[in-house]
RNA sequence: GGUCGCGUAGCUCAACUGGAUAGAGCACCUGACUACGAAUCAGGAGGUUUGGGGUUCGACUCCCUACGCGACCA
């Protein structure tokens, strides 16, 4: 199709200079798709020209449209509304751009002179509890962005940086000693996580008791929340791990690892993965090493009270605290850590940072300071931000109970997924296992779809009830979409339809068939876009747009009746192409496609 | 108090660098399954794009302002 687009600007710069005079080079202009309610496919906007022309933009159109349909053999009609010329194109040019798209496989590379080397950091959760409908947002995401810039050549890396150490880390730990009885998650019944996360909700709940007893006591909340027991010991522990204190230290690893255990088991079955992990007890210290380093340059500074600081007011920000006085590291410390390692390991030209949005100052402090420290990587980095997901009933939250559980929802739009399978009564033929497989790609598949279609920097809200739905704008549409290409196939290759080759010869496509074409030449574009703006949204967007495409030419044009044998194989074969973009697009969102459902 | 972001149909979301009559889905109404899969398709109704100014041939988009919502920084 751009080599379409190229010949029609050619032509179009032509027609001015032979009808005006006037030299427009081709790359001045610009096409845009004709909207639907017009005749044609592309449109001339004269608005731009009727200065230097001296004309009015319907002259300009005419006397355009004119030339071209008697110069311009793959223009064969056109109209003007006002400042609009509409171009019609020839059937042949179509066919032509069909096989051309044809040629190449549907996940060929589509070079965008990008970045080449990407980390793209996503997940990244906190070991003391479970992942929640937030986490799957972020993992989404992630995991998104990283197959599209694969999808333009880029080599890319996905990294995980566990919140592996901390105050909070301490608080589960603590709450398990005091009221564990040392249960392992085999004795419990449950996820490694869960069963950590349990603790580090009885740790918060004990707490805020002595808080409020404390209060009654008579003490200010504030002194109450940083004197009462529990907060004390979470301190001490959180010093006796920083000095190596070995039954701390082998608590904490235990613990840890129950945790990676559920969390690796919920990545396994939201179909997310990693090239790499990174922990943040593995990083803070070569945080410290850099704070050691900005010292040295003089682009920090020290307070009386022994605390690091750097002044970012000229850089529109302000002035932020990067090790506190007592020596320990800030949330920014390790970040420096990671970053540095991060370029280490993969001298990227791009490192993303799937993080949500409430810490956009955060990232924009990370990136000034590495920028100070003269850091080569520090314009590479990109904080991918998105906006939060609310619930009907407001913000999730903890403390209310809230929260709505990553694998709980799971199992659910699976339940939901199966429920509406049966239903329709398709299982017939598949077998027990199959059958699992496609309510688990139908359940993720409307799961990932409802928290991927929306632009990631939004806010947005999350509808239990629609976020299961199989109809309408939705994963499972797209879905069955593909299962319906995929029986056609069947049934093409079971009549012996050769469509491997599509003859140069068909003189007449409807409209629904050169808008299919359309749909799949703007395959390539669509992913270029939405590695531009890194947004899963724009590849969502056109998924579903093709689907639809396909839906509207599958009801109105016969494929097995046709009785001409040659439209009859061109009509197998758009419906293969088309099968085989939804495939590709979906796998750039995580989403499989089932070969019938 | 300071900084940043958001506001589009009853609801959830689109609208490429400023382009035609602002589009989808859900919900509501009507029609289409003995041609290939109805988890589908076609049609109807639904809008002062938060209000008010400005720039432009042209503004959901850019600028100013008011209001509302959110996040962050102390």
């Amino acid at each position: 199709m751009q080599q379409l687009e190229q010949t029609l600007k050619a032509a179009l710069s032509a027609a001015m200079q032979h009808v005006f005079g006037a030299d427009v080079p081709a790359q001045q202009l610009a096409l845009q798709p004709t909207r639907k309610d017009f005749a044609g496919s592309f449109t001339l906007v004269t608005f731009p020209f009727t200065k230097t022309l001296g004309k009015g933009p319907e002259q300009i159109g005419q006397a355009l449209g004119e030339w071209l349909v008697t110069n311009e053999p793959a223009v064969t009609g056109y109209n003007v509304v006002k400042g609009f010329l509409n171009l019609e194109v020839a059937v042949q040019e179509w066919v032509k751009v069909f096989q051309q798209l044809r040629q190449q496989p549907a996940d060929a590379p589509v070079a965008t002179g990008g970045p080449q080397e990407v980390v793209v950091e996503y997940s990244s959760p906190n070991t003391n509890k479970p992942l929640h409908l937030g986490h799957l947002r972020n993992n989404f995401l992630g995991y998104s962005v990283a197959e599209i810039l694969k999808a333009t050549g880029a080599t890319v890396s996905k990294v995980n940086l566990v919140n592996d150490r901390g105050i909070h880390i301490c608080k589960s730990m603590l709450g398990y000693q005091i009221f564990g009885h040392a249960e392992t998650p085999q004795e419990a019944g449950m996820k490694g996580d869960h069963l950590i996360g349990k603790y580090y909700v009885l740790f918060e709940k004990h707490y805020r008791e002595q808080v409020k007893q404390l209060e009654t006591d008579g003490v200010a909340a504030d002194v109450a929340k940083r004197q009462a027991p529990m907060m004390l010991a979470a301190q001490d522990m959180l010093r006796a791990w920083e000095a190596g204190d070995e039954e701390v230290v082998n608590l904490w690893k235990q613990m840890n690892g129950w945790v990676y255990e559920g969390h690796n088991a919920t990545y396994a079955a939201i179909g997310v993965d990693f090239d790499k992990f990174y922990y943040e007890s593995g990083t803070y210290l070569l945080g410290k090493e850099r704070v050691e380093e900005g010292l040295q340059k003089g682009v920090f500074f020290k307070k009386e009270d022994g605390s690091v600081w750097v002044d970012l007011k000229e850089e529109g920000l302000d002035e932020k605290l990067l090790l506190r006085a007592d020596g320990t590291s800030v949330y920014i410390t390790q970040d420096l850590g990671t970053a540095e390692l991060k370029y280490q390991d993969f001298h990227y030209d791009l490192s993303v940072y799937v993080i949500a949005d409430e810490q956009n100052y955060h990232m924009q402090v990370l990136k000034a300071v590495l920028k100070k420290l003269g850091k080569p990587y520090a314009d590479a980095i990109y904080h991918l931000s998105y906006g939060m997901v609310d619930l009907p009933t407001g913000k999730m939250k903890t403390r209310e109970g809230t929260v709505v559980d990553a694998d709980e929802l799971v199992s659910e739009v699976v339940e939901a997924a199966k429920a509406a399978t049966l239903e329709k009564g398709k299982t017939e033929g598949l077998s027990e296992e199959e059958a699992q497989q496609l309510y688990h790609m139908l359940g993720l598949g409307a799961l990932k779809y409802y928290l991927l279609k929306v632009d990631p920097k939004k806010r947005m809200l999350f509808n239990p009830e629609e976020s299961v739905s199989l109809e309408g704008h939705t994963g499972p549409f797209i879905q069955y979409s593909h299962a319906r290409i995929s029986s056609i196939i069947r049934k093409a290759v079971e009549r012996n339809i050769d469509f491997a080759l599509v003859s140069d010869s068909i003189s007449e496509l409807q409209p629904t068939e050169i808008e299919l074409v359309q749909e799949i030449a703007r395959y390539s574009g669509a992913i270029a876009e939405a590695a531009r703006i890194q947004s899963p949204a724009i590849i969502a967007q056109y998924a579903y747009d093709i689907a639809k495409a396909y839906n509207r030419f599958f009801t109105e044009v016969p494929i097995f009746p046709e009785p001409d044998e040659t439209k009859r194989a061109f009509r197998v074969a758009l419906s293969a192409q088309t099968g085989s973009v939804i495939k590709a697009s979906m796998g750039l969102l995580g989403i499989q496609v089932p070969e019938r459902m």
